[in-house]
DNA sequence: TTGAAAGCGCTAACAT
DNA sequence: ATGTTAGCGCTTTCAA
């Protein structure tokens, strides 16, 4: 019988193992010097025991507690959770622990995330931040030497590492694929819950005066696509740039119905997998077929978006890889801290299926 | 300058309030007495130095390390993401950590995840155990006072709380009404990994020998849809049982071609989200039209079965619930060691849509 | 109400 | 190569 709890420590082995238990710390830890034929004695005294490493306490001495934090959006998104699995497939490797936190984009509960995060002492953060104008508990994060890697997102103003997508670009390139196919009323359905990317919706016309790396990733994705509209010379109507101020489908079906009864567009742009989830079950609610009636493009792979009829054209993250390579971006920095800042951009690659016709072929189809 | 860390203790704090570090823990910690005058003093001093509690300290003390821990099969599978984000939340109301894993199904994988997270304290584990057969140790963990719940899976012989679903019940029901809609010939895609499980695939005839209660979900549907046809005096053909080996959408894909081109069933019974996935992208490739040419039902709700044309007919499950439900239980449990052990047995939602067409009407349409 | 002191289980100096 | 000892940062007796 232990003195409160009855849990087998260090002590209980080497009192077994007839040894000290310093002896038996460095058997059991594997550090420092012990002959075999000791180590083989405490090895058996602490199966016998049934003997647990408490690495609470090994934490509190070394100061590294073996665990990495994550802080995304909603772990119950598939983009996230796909990323997360690459991450925890690293941090297995690693022999880490990852503690998971959603903040749903919400500010305050990032901060409250981070903050839980480091108390519990965590050697690093991946973190894909809810709002890169608001920021400050990541600066204190790095300050504190614990580092930080984003996903997703980058912020020029922090020494973190990140992984990211060009998103301005990828979302330029879909939306020139749509204005070449003759679509030159296309809705976009996003979701700008920061003010500053919300002032892009406000004020389109106004884009030039907007600060590329003060926007979030939707906020990117619809510069691109007004980028887009300008170099080829097509104007942009405000009634079809939909926002949704939140990540969520049932906003963006919401959006989509209303854009499709009032605007009637030629294609809609659904620019990440939540929006396109909304967009798509509205164009079906109004049963409108696509590409016929309405070209359709959307933004991340989904199982789904070959299973559909037509098969729905995206722009597709490796998100899998970025989930791998953040984490090797923070054990890297974990084991070297004065390492530069590397931000890798991975390319996006665009999965052109049928679910966008020409707006021609349209017109000759009905001729017939 | 600290000694080693520049990291601010609770010292650091109580000297630049003029109070002793038993006062400053007692107010930072908020236990004990402190006078109100006192604590503002700490608290302040506190801000100012931008004092972060050392979680891992408090754990090392009090024995309770405000964690839980979660093996799942794979985070990046829907069904799990979407159990975890309930997990998660609760969690967070409780202001505990949540420490994942991945197991794969993969016993031994599993093993070492429990032994990873006990080794780092955690005050219970929420487990869907890869094999209700081979479970030493959860039965270990829970012997040194750290409760188990599991999710998804029932396990007899563990004084472990559990949420789950009535599989053989759910699978039974979906297969009465696929057989009563005139099909006798369902191929059902199922993974059964475990030797258990396996037996009644490669022994359907004998499935009244079966031990119900050694079975893992994979197991309890196939034996509902065996029990289904025994009801209705219905034969089972054994080339329609197909089974992965693992948890694994390209294999159910391949099965699901195999049986296409070799059996040609009237119906498909896809028994959980990743055998839908293979499942029905093979039937798409065969262009078999659905539910003219073959009727389709899945197990679980996901996101794009509305999104298909037809809509795509399923047994729901209230993962999210059940995630909210198995935490709560544990919680309860970490509160209260000594309370019986609970089994919650969630209903099932039958989703029926169109892909399931009776078989007569199929040939009534023919005929025409 | 506050402070002094002991100690959680382990590692890291240091001495042997 | 092994043992002794002093903490890591905090909570928790116990005395004052």
């Amino acid at each position: 019988m232990k003195k409160k709890n009855n849990r087998i420590t260090i002590n209980d082995v080497a009192r077994k193992a007839g040894v000290s238990s310093a002896a038996a710390g460095r058997a059991l830890g594997n550090y420092g010097y012990v002959s075999e034929e000791i180590k083989e004695k405490i090895m058996r005294a602490a199966a016998d025991l049934g003997y647990v490493a408490n690495q609470v306490a090994r934490a509190m001495i070394t100061g590294k507690s073996q665990t990495i934090g994550v802080v995304g959006a909603d772990i119950s998104n598939p983009f996230f959770a796909e990323a997360l699995r690459g991450i925890s497939d690293v941090a297995r490797r690693h022999e880490f622990g990852v503690l998971i936190t959603s903040s749903d984009e919400e500010v305050p509960r990032e901060q409250d995330a981070v903050r839980i995060l480091l108390e519990k002492q965590v050697d690093g953060l991946i973190v894909s931040p809810a709002d890169i104008n608001n920021c400050r508990h990541l600066q204190q994060a790095i300050s504190q030497g614990i580092p930080v890697a984003l996903l997703d997102r980058q912020l020029s103003t922090l020494a973190a590492d990140a992984v990211l997508i060009d998103n301005v670009h990828a979302s330029r390139e879909a939306t020139r694929y749509l204005l070449s196919c003759g679509h030159h009323r296309i809705a976009i359905i996003t979701e700008l819950s920061s003010d500053y990317d919300a002032r892009l919706a406000l004020e389109p016309e106004h884009f030039s005066r907007i600060d590329a790396t003060r926007l979030n990733s939707s906020g990117s994705r619809l510069l691109g696509y007004l980028l887009a509209h300008h170099e080829m010379g097509i104007p942009v109507e405000r009634a079809l740039i939909r926002r949704t101020g939140k990540y969520c489908a049932q906003r963006a079906y919401e959006e989509t119905l209303s854009v499709l009864d009032e605007v009637r567009p030629g294609a809609i742009f659904a620019v990440d997998n939540v929006m396109t989830q909304g967009a798509y079950r509205a164009v079906r609610e109004r049963e409108i077929a696509i590409p016929d009636g309405l070209s359709f493009f959307a933004f991340d792979e989904l199982d789904w978006l070959t299973l559909t009829t037509p098969r729905i054209s995206t722009v597709a993250q490796p998100i899998y890889k970025m989930g791998v390579h953040v984490a090797e971006l923070l054990f890297r920095r974990i084991s070297q801290p004065d390492l530069p800042v590397s931000w890798q951009t991975w390319q996006v690659e665009m999965k052109l299926r049928e679910s966008v016709a020409k707006a021609g072929e349209v017109a000759a189809k009905q001729d017939i």
